[in-house]
RNA sequence: GCCCCUGUGGCGGAAUUGGUAGACGCGCCUGACUCAAAAUCAGGUGUAGCAAUACGUGCUGGUUCGAGUCCGGCCAGGGGCACCA
């Protein structure tokens, strides 16, 4: 009797329209209810969506409309990561301007994102590079600024050729512009720097808090934060070699290290060549000054780095050692010694540092192993080529010797702590951090202005308050490379704010990672225009309780969010440390890629599939052209394997799409996307459909009380529902989406049965259970699929909205089996079962148990070694 | 080089965290309906075997009444960091 088909393309926009007219998203900041607020990280509108942001608002929404059946206020809001450089790029290609092309690119996306039919709250919008969003960024830096967590500094930069701006570390890639892919210039400029270095300890100890969050993106934090304790020590220099070297630090060299018990293994000292004593002997030894240029070119645009030889330089100085002053080392300039980590010099051990080893043993320096293996004899222990890091005892290392490394290092740190020279002590215990203070300078027109004003007599002057925002100006040509606000004719001209003489303002814009540090708070109010935030709502709605995005953010955007948290904290800006309390890393979108004879991509729309499994093969549509299956891969333009969800959403509706997305793979892993999948979702909301309207007019007799008692029939179909009902939740509370999917095939199958049933065993009950569990299955799948589940509602004969009901109530008694069948085991091999009574005791199961023909047969009249009862769960005999 | 994660049918993946391995879906096979196809419906589908049964969660050892799950060693794939002293 199935006649019609579900519409999608009349169901879809119906529905999103009812939804709008009666504004069910939208979030109240006065809601007196508990709240949830889940995010999904905003998009950067580079003018369509795609399978990505497919999936990653999907799995949001399923949060979102989960939480809002569940009772919570929810907050859902959704945004634009607005400013960048693709808008430039446009601007240059296209003479389109950035603000122009980026709204066009957020109208259309916006247009997208409405038709999956998100339960967003459109009133929260925001996009950063409205001076309503930028103008409260700027009065935070001043904010920063005053309370010291910003400076200004002269610092050599990460310099993009192409890009033609300046990268923070982490937006370098093996040497290249994380976005540009252009290796990377170190370049001396003056840049302003955010102080996520003052924060290094606190972000790295409150990772454990973070309990909610991927232990594999905690642990990508705590090795970027990279703390290590160690010692600092200062080496007294040989006068005698120091003459004719203009060093103002006198003569001594300050060097860090992890492993002060190794000191006695010690054979050269390594200076950076940035450091200031190599600078200073230079000064007199133009081989030296040669040597130090070309090592910083390896360390620099080298598309070699990582196999750059050990090189060094003897300066000719000697060292005093801290225990020995007679005992001199070699000092030497290094090209692997880093200036900006500990003090840029370092004291080297060769027998148990891989790199020091291979300095030795390229300059001869020779090696002394101080830390012994164990089980290995002291006197025949050498090294050659291969240093040794592990653990043991001192050797060679006079009063050392016999120690562990931990209490080697203890006793050299207390030894020199308490020795002093010049009236400070020799050597300090230090924590040193790999994490740099974090580079916000940009010179882009398409960012937000540092409101800050250079004046020839006062220096750097903050922008007044009440002149902000600073906007970028309009007039603005891009035909040549570089920074338009630096060459616009009058914008960067002002009067000082203090002194009122000529002045011109800072023309870097902010690394637009500022921009998405924040949102978030934003989103709590927007509407706010006198501050970034309202203490009441900021501290209200945070931290977010979900936030789902790509691994990509895993360092960048995360650890920048939970600095700027803490800055705005320290600013009043809010009260909370942690912006995100649930972090939700989800996987790609894959697909297979498909390439002509001749070598060039071919988009999956382009081609069919012929053939099944191994007689596989895929034709150009157009031409009936061969075309090679290859490899499946991330979804990307180049190679021209992405579908685009404005067609997926043509074809088959959002809620297909949604579903697919959800069904399969677990969130976190890459998804396949494949036309027989899609399918397969599209076949499942058409016998959604028809099993609810089916069901329905089964539904249509039921007696309006629910009957006192249930035949056979109704009591599956019932336990059926509420056993879905309470896997599925459960599912969707621990993100396991595909779990869900398949617990609602599961009872789709159920209901399925229980509609042939009503033919073949007719009982009173059953119409009244078809109707209770139709209603569940409709709300339980409507936080996938909403219309659908609008469309089934409505054809249960409801005139309110599925997306406003609560989420159905589970009967507990239901999920509770008067009987259980328990496995049983003979030697841990299932060899049969054995129904009992729910309560049975252990010995009547055992008895139960025992008098199996399979147990029988298996003890052979001899009685069994043990019985292990498990209740509820399994029995074993141990013959 | 260091650190981390993952290996389960033809495929994507389940498995109450030590208790019936392979739920659910895709694909495939058989049947029904149809002039036929699509759609739909019913049944089957880890491997070997006619069967009883045996084997089976990357390999290998161990702990346990019982191991996909815990421990040791290896192999493969993926990711992060990489002169950080």
């Amino acid at each position: 009797m199935t006649t019609e088909r579900y519409n999608p393309r009349d169901a879809e926009p119906r529905w999103q329209a009812i939804w709008d007219e009666k504004n069910i998203y939208a979030t109240r900041n006065d809601d007196p209810r508990p709240k949830y607020y889940v995010l999904e990280m905003f998009p950067y509108p580079s003018g369509r969506i795609h399978m990505g942001h497919v999936r990653n608002y999907t799995m949001g929404d399923v949060v979102a409309r989960y939480k809002r059946a569940r009772g919570f206020s929810v907050l859902h809001p959704m945004g634009w990561d607005a400013f960048g450089m693709p808008a430039e790029n446009a601007a240059m290609e296209r003479k389109v301007h950035p603000r122009e092309w980026t709204y066009a690119n957020i109208a259309a996306m916006k247009k997208q994102l409405k038709s999956m039919g998100l339960s967003l709250d459109w009133a929260r919008e925001i996009a950063t590079c409205d001076p309503s969003y930028y103008k409260h960024q700027q009065k935070m830096f001043l904010d920063f600024l005053r309370a010291g967590l910003v400076e200004r500094k002269q610092s050599k930069v990460n310099w993009d050729p192409v890009d033609q701006t300046v990268l923070a570390n982490e937006q370098v890639i093996d040497g290249r512009g994380w976005r540009s892919g252009a290796m990377v210039e170190q370049r001396e400029l003056t840049q302003w720097f955010l102080k996520i270095s003052a924060y290094s300890q606190e972000l790295l100890d409150a990772l454990d808090t973070l309990d909610r969050w991927p232990e594999k993106v905690r642990l990508m934090q705590r090795n970027w934060i990279g703390r290590s304790e160690g010692l600092h020590v200062r080496f007294a220099l040989d006068p005698a070699t120091m003459q004719n070297v203009p060093y103002a630090a006198g003569n001594e060299l300050e060097i860090f290290t992890t492993r002060p018990d190794t000191l006695f293994g010690a054979k050269f000292l390594a200076l950076s060549p940035d450091h200031p004593l190599a600078a200073a002997v230079a000064a007199h030894n133009p081989k030296l000054a040669d040597f130090i240029v070309e090592a910083r070119k390896i360390g620099t645009a080298q598309e070699a780095i990582e196999k750059a030889e050990k090189l060094g330089f003897d300066t000719g100085i000697k060292a005093q050692h801290p225990f020995d002053p007679t005992w001199l080392l070699p000092v030497y300039v290094a090209n692997f010694v880093l200036m900006d980590y500990g003090t840029g010099a370092i004291f080297g051990c060769p027998a148990h540092d891989q790199r020091d080893l291979d300095f030795v043993n390229k300059y001869g320096l020779g090696n002394t192993p101080v830390v012994c293996p164990p089980d290995v004899d002291p006197k025949t222990f050498v090294i050659t080529d291969t240093a040794y890091d592990g653990d043991g005892r001192m050797i060679n290392s006079r009063f050392l010797d016999g120690m562990t490394i931990a209490q080697a290092k203890d006793e050299v740190a207390r030894r020199l702590e308490s020795q002093t020279r010049g009236n400070r002590p020799v050597a300090a215990r230090q924590v040193n951090f790999r994490l740099r203070d974090w580079g916000i300078s940009r010179q882009r027109y398409w960012g937000c202005p540092i409101p800050i004003i250079h004046c020839e007599t006062c220096g750097v002057v903050p922008v007044p308050d009440k002149d902000l925002p600073v906007t970028l100006p309009d007039d603005v040509d891009f035909n040549t490379p570089g920074n338009p606000l630096d060459r616009h004719p009058t914008w960067k001209h002002v009067a000082c704010p203090q002194c009122g003489g000529k002045a011109r303002r800072e023309t870097d814009t902010m690394d637009t990672f500022v921009d998405s540090s924040w949102y978030f708070a934003r989103f709590t109010d927007p509407w706010i225009t006198d501050a970034p935030t309202d203490r009441t709502q900021v501290d209200r709605w945070l931290p977010v309780d979900q936030y789902i995005g790509g691994i990509e953010h895993a360092i960048l955007h995360l650890l920048y969010s939970r600095f700027f948290t803490r800055a705005m904290k320290k600013t009043g800006h809010t009260g909370l440390d942690e912006p995100f309390a649930g972090l939700f890393t989800q996987g790609m979108v894959v697909h297979e890629t498909y390439r002509r004879k001749t070598g060039e991509w071919v988009m999956p729309s382009e081609i069919k599939i012929l053939g099944n499994e191994d007689a596989r093969r895929a034709v150009l549509i157009e031409s009936g052209e061969d075309i090679e299956i290859g490899s499946i891969e991330k979804m990307s333009k180049s190679k021209k394997n992405t579908v685009d969800p404005d067609d997926i959403i043509a074809a088959y509706g959002a809620d297909t799409a949604r579903w697919f997305m959800l069904s399969d793979s677990p969130p976190d892993r890459d998804v396949n996307w494949t036309e027989k999948g899609v399918q397969g979702a599209w076949r499942f909301t058409q016998r959604l459909w028809r099993l609810v309207h089916e069901a329905a007019g089964i539904a249509k007799n039921a007696p309006a009380q629910r009957p006192a008692t249930f035949g056979e029939p109704a009591l599956k179909l019932r336990k059926a529902a509420h056993g879905a009902l309470a896997k599925v939740s459960e599912a969707i509370e621990t993100l396991h989406f595909n779990v869900a999917v398949a617990h609602l095939y599961e009872f789709a199958n159920a209901l399925s049965d229980a509609i042939g049933d009503v033919e073949s065993k007719p009982e009173p009950g059953l119409a009244w259970a078809m109707r209770e569990a139709a209603g569940i299955l409709v709300l339980l799948f409507q936080p996938m699929m909403p219309h659908l589940a609008e469309e089934c509602w409505a054809a249960l004969g409801h005139d309110s909205l599925a997306a406003t009901q609560p989420w159905p109530a589970v009967e507990a008694d239901l999920l509770i089996e008067n009987t259980l069948t328990l496995p049983v085991q003979i030697n841990g091999k299932k060899r049969a079962d054995v129904t009992v009574p729910r309560d049975a005791s252990k010995d009547a199961i055992e008895a139960a148990v025992l008098a199996l023909d399979a147990v029988q047969k298996a003890l052979d009249g001899k009685s069994p070694k043990k019985v292990i009862v498990v209740p509820q769960r399994i029995v074993n005999v141990v013959a």
